[in-house]
RNA sequence: UACCCGAUGGUGUAAUUGGCAACACAUCUGGUUUUGGUCCAGACAUUCCAGGUUCAAGUCCUGGUCGGGUAGCCA
């Protein structure tokens, strides 16, 4: 995968290039420590915009520097994880364009170190059984400004506490009646040093490891062992580990681990009008928000693969708003400019017409149609051109047409002459409406010295709209989707469900130019529909059935000025 | 009222590690344009506060303020 801009520096390629240079790092495997990163997730979710930010970072580094990046699942909770997500997740991380080659590994292949360990540190009186009640330990741990007072099992002699442990594996025991505790300090200032439990009881089928276990590591006893085994350089996480941190030093301390990672945190990406929390997620669904983990809406993988994102722009996404400590709030806006700005590029035109309005050239003559010639791209005429039916029934958009118009509206309306692109010039000279009082035809004369859409005279005509044939064009399912959320901060007020947008989703039926019509399969590259936006066929779109999904509307500066006006009207 | 972390425009980042506060997005102005798109030009900041060191401080020192994280047998 290659990007076109090189990636800025941050703090984290800072202090790689400072370990490179003090020779901590070695370019060479045969001559030491290469840089080594991995992405750990858990296999119980769907990945999100989020976790494209770690993905980003973690393969990104070694492309730069060299070296390898490990995708390992961190699978040590079989209560939560299942095979499918595990499949999901690898299957969005190859799509986002990163390879992780042989190198995937499970904290699940590491249980029997994982466990060995666990009895070394009984062994060195840094870990003992507790069988206390849950509630109990709680209570014991103290609380933010108060210390813990020590379990009663905390000095229980090693033999008893190895005996206990091989029990547990063994299967002598229920779900929590006992768990492994390290013995550290429960007075710590660091809750995480308080004796953090070690060791789970759970007969629970692994979806690795089947029934050959019924205890399990707790994430902070497998994370760093499993970086060292793997011989990680750098262990790469987010800011709520950093007081984790301690404990993770304390564990390669004490333990004969092959390597000692190095844990840098760094902050996650929030976006504007986003939530990247999986269980804030999950409501979504279970509310019926959205339709599923990849409805086009949602910040997942998935879903914006569906709505038609490409990788590269969740790739420059990540490379722009960087890598710190701070924690903000990027805005939704540089998402959408930034997808605008390479779809610009890379997307032909066609046109569409999302709400349709009938017009009729009244001097057209009777049963003729035309084959007009569009550009595939305005700036790029190397991709060619095609050719448009061009008749005397048109659709346009509602929008184009006002039958009292704003000062400054160039489109169409009762005696204006506007430019039909690539078509001819219409001058409006009536409308019809319905009872309640909607446009329901407009009216046009064209004037057939203008084909192609200029004039010998070179008349100066301000407004150019787009319109498909009546009689050829195909009607398509447009969805057009908005922010899932009201406001720009979804989580800040406690009911999510009152921010969710009411209005995230509008379904309408549009007129195709018959070339959209056979571009209508899943998987066709995105188009811009030419005024509208950036569409793409959905996964369920068909020839015969077109579906199209917009990923990203247009900038609109008409539409912005007609609202600073009413904006500006009520507020003066 | 414990420990850890953070603080630079509306937003996200940068600043050769003590030397003219830069880039992108957003917003606003204007220009070009057969997409009210694109493109082009311009405008927009007492670097959280108060002291101190220095010829020189966003950067170093002291003290504060504000924000976030942490009390799972989750990760």
């Amino acid at each position: 995968m290659t990007d076109t801009q090189e990636t800025p520096s941050d703090f984290i390629r800072d202090i790689v290039r400072e370990d490179f240079a003090s020779g901590r790092l070695q370019a060479d495997q045969e001559q030491g420590q290469t840089l080594v990163t991995r992405f750990p997730p858990e296999p119980n979710g769907y990945l999100h915009i989020g976790h494209a930010k770690a993905i980003c970072l973690n393969f990104g580094l070694v492309q730069e520097f060299g070296g390898r990046c490990h995708l390992r699942f961190d699978d040590t909770n079989p209560s939560k994880e299942e095979q499918e997500y595990a499949d999901a997740i690898m299957n969005d991380v190859r799509w986002l364009g990163f390879d992780w080659g042989e190198h995937l590994y499970h904290a699940s292949d590491y249980f029997e170190q994982l466990y060995l360990w666990g009895e070394h540190l009984i062994e060195s009186g840094d870990a003992y059984i507790d069988e206390q009640t849950y509630e109990v330990m709680r209570s014991q741990r103290g609380s933010l400004t108060e210390p813990g007072t020590d379990s009663p099992h905390r000095d229980r002699p090693r033999e008893e506490s190895l005996d206990l442990f091989r029990r547990m594996r063994a299967g002598d025991f229920p779900d929590g009646a006992m768990v492994l505790r390290a013995r550290i300090d429960m007075s710590s200032p660091n809750l995480n040093l308080r004796d953090p439990v070690l060791y789970r009881i759970q007969h629970k089928d692994h979806p690795r490891t089947g029934s050959a276990w019924c205890i399990y590591p707790m994430y902070d006893f497998a994370h760093g062992q499993s970086d060292a085994i793997e011989g990680i350089s750098h262990s790469l996480c987010t800011l709520e580990f950093e007081n984790h941190r301690p404990l993770y030093d304390w564990f390669l301390e004490k333990l004969p681990v092959p390597a000692k990672p190095r844990q840098i945190e760094f902050s996650r990406l929030n976006l504007s009008y986003t939530i990247t929390s999986k269980r804030k997620l999950a409501s979504l669904l279970e509310h019926g928000v959205v339709d599923g983990w990849d409805d086009p809406r949602m910040p997942t993988i998935a879903g914006m693969r569906r709505r038609g994102v490409t990788p590269q722009s969740i790739r420059t996404l990540c490379k722009t708003v960087g890598i710190t400590k701070t924690e903000g709030i990027v805005d939704h806006a540089l998402f959408d400019a930034i997808q605008r700005e390479e779809l610009n590029e890379s997307a032909h035109r066609r046109m569409a017409v999302l709400r349709p309005l009938k017009v009729v050239v009244e001097n057209w003559p009777e049963g003729k149609v035309e084959m007009v010639e569009a550009q595939n791209h305005p700036g790029r005429p190397e991709l060619g051109t095609r050719e448009v039916p061009f008749s005397g029934e048109l659709w346009i958009e509602q929008d184009d047409f006002r039958v009292e118009a704003p000062r400054k509206y160039f489109r169409l309306k009762p005696g204006q002459e506007v430019r039909f692109r690539y078509g001819y010039y219409l001058t409006c000279t009536g409308y019809e409406t319905n009872e309640a009082g909607e446009v329901t035809l407009v009216r046009c004369t064209y004037d057939p010295e203008s084909r192609g859409g200029n004039t010998a005279d070179e008349r100066r005509v301000k407004g150019t709209i787009h319109w498909v044939d009546a009689q050829s064009s195909v009607p398509a399912e447009v969805r057009l989707y908005d922010h899932l959320f009201q406001q720009p901060d979804p989580s800040a007020g406690d009911d999510l469900m009152a921010a969710v947008n009411p209005n995230s989703l509008e379904t309408v039926t549009a007129q195709l130019e018959p070339a959209l019509a056979e571009e209508a399969v899943p998987g066709a590259v995105a188009v811009q529909f030419e005024r509208n936006g950036y569409f793409c066929p959905d996964t369920t779109s068909s020839a015969g059935a077109a579906i199209f999904n917009r990923i990203v509307a247009l900038r609109d500066s008409w539409a912005k000025f007609e609202k600073n006006m009413a904006g500006g009207a009520t507020s003066a």
